[in-house]
DNA sequence: GTAGAACTTGGAGTCGACTCCAAGTCAAGA
DNA sequence: TCTTGACTTGGAGTCGACTCCAAGTTCTAC
């Protein structure tokens, strides 16, 4: 806890893969809390500033618009989890997001895959409206289990299953 | 195959939950191929072009930009799998980079789990640059290792384990 | 035959997330 | 002393992906 190491503002980009100018724009939009300054107003960053930053990166990669970062950096200031329902309830919520997207993600990976051993069976790639599969069957992503197929989906990349060219 | 049924874009748009105005858009910028018209012009879509809507929309899900979407969506028209080894490599590193993505998602559901049963333990939701536990530890998503924990990760929401306020 | 809805087009505007730039400060080295 | 490099700031520009608009046409119903 004594003499902590320091960082440029150039070696944090480094560390973390965000630009310094991305660095840069969080602070100016307050995604970031304003960095520390040296006495001549260089930027100097911690390692949990490091951490923190990271940790945007990572939510950024889930295509998490910026905005919707705040709560998670805001209350790290000062947290307390029980102290914050709607902030958990937030999390939640955020949680049902991803799940849903991994399964989204995981359709596409089934899709390619057998775009790539050529097309044997195909469940459908829906989205919200109407019922999802991946949600009302425990197993939907293991088994392979064959269902009515879409047309185009049979389509794409395969030989003509049952059309001539 | 006689008589098949047509939908206007209104319907269309209803069916794939995307806007009249982003097909028109997909169109515009040739993501689609030109609708077919009725003698008043109006466009006329098909069965399969609901379903190719509905692949877009599925990659977009996965935060595919449009203009990789192509490659998807162009050989759909006349298309044969092993004709295409190029086409077949742009997939195989779309899934993976699916897969990475899928990875990075689960981490940050980890992390909410934890978060949401009061911080525990923590691995590094880390980026590519460096040592990445997913890709080398193989069953690193289920096994929970304790690993050396990010100060920042153990920090967020919860009563600060070592630090008092 | 007239109102209203449903469409068409081209083009302009918006929004999020950067990315770049100019002008300035400051410290270290040839 | 002068240059170079690393930084600062505010603001402008860019890019992707829509989203909206105005003007015009066409179909349907009253």
């Amino acid at each position: 806890m004594e003499a902590q190491q320091v960082f440029t503002i150039k070696q944090t980009a480094e560390l973390t893969g965000i630009s310094e100018d991305t660095i840069r724009y969080y602070e100016k939009i307050s995604l970031l809390p304003r960095a520390e300054r040296k006495e001549n107003g260089h930027r100097i960053y911690r390692q949990e500033d490091i951490e923190t930053i990271q940790l945007l990166s990572c939510l950024k990669k889930t295509g998490m618009p910026l905005d919707e970062m705040r709560p998670f950096l805001g209350v790290a200031i000062d947290a307390d989890p029980g102290e914050f329902p709607e902030l958990v309830e937030r999390l939640r919520n955020h949680r049902e997001n991803i799940v849903s997207q991994i399964a989204s993600l995981q359709q596409v990976v089934d899709f390619i895959d057998m775009k790539l051993e050529e097309g044997r069976y195909r469940r459908n790639c829906s989205d919200g409206s109407g019922n999802d599969a991946a949600l009302t069957s425990p197993s939907a992503v293991e088994e392979p289990v064959a269902k009515p197929v879409s047309a185009v989906q049979m389509t794409y990349f395969s030989v003509p299953a049952k059309a001539g060219k």
